[in-house]
DNA sequence: TTCGTGACGTGCA
DNA sequence: GTGCACGCCACGA
């Protein structure tokens, strides 16, 4: 077995999600380099899809390498997302949104 | 165990 | 810009 320093992956997950600045967003394979799983954009995505609705984590600023959301268009969590983010102030052109100008930094 | 699927990413036509 | 293939990883049937 190897060591984990405590934290699960989840764990992990959720400590970069919550680190993202309000009116910045992160992509999926950004979130799971900075948690230390390279390659592991998936998992993060599979993380996101399981948290529960009343999760306090900013998950609606993650997002696909495309600036798009990744849920279903037209679905709730779809609609939630893009509220949210606009609401912060990020700017949707076309369900897009622009990685140059919002994309979080570190 | 194999196969299909999914809140992903990158490269290429 | 759009679509598709392929790589990647975890799960459930």
């Amino acid at each position: 077995m190897k060591a984990r320093e405590g934290a699960t992956d989840e764990e992990q997950i959720w400590q970069v999600v919550r680190l993202i600045p309000r009116g910045r967003v992160a992509t999926y394979g950004q979130v799971a380099a900075l948690a230390g799983l390279p390659g592991g954009a998936r998992k993060v995505g599979r993380t996101m899809s399981r948290l529960p609705n009343r999760t306090r984590l900013p998950w609606h600023r993650v997002v696909n390498a495309s600036g798009r959301i990744s849920l279903p268009i037209g679905s709730t969590g779809h609609r939630e997302q893009k509220r949210r983010l606009e609401r912060e102030g990020v700017a949707f052109v076309k369900g897009r949104l622009s990685l140059a100008r919002f994309r979080w930094r570190p």
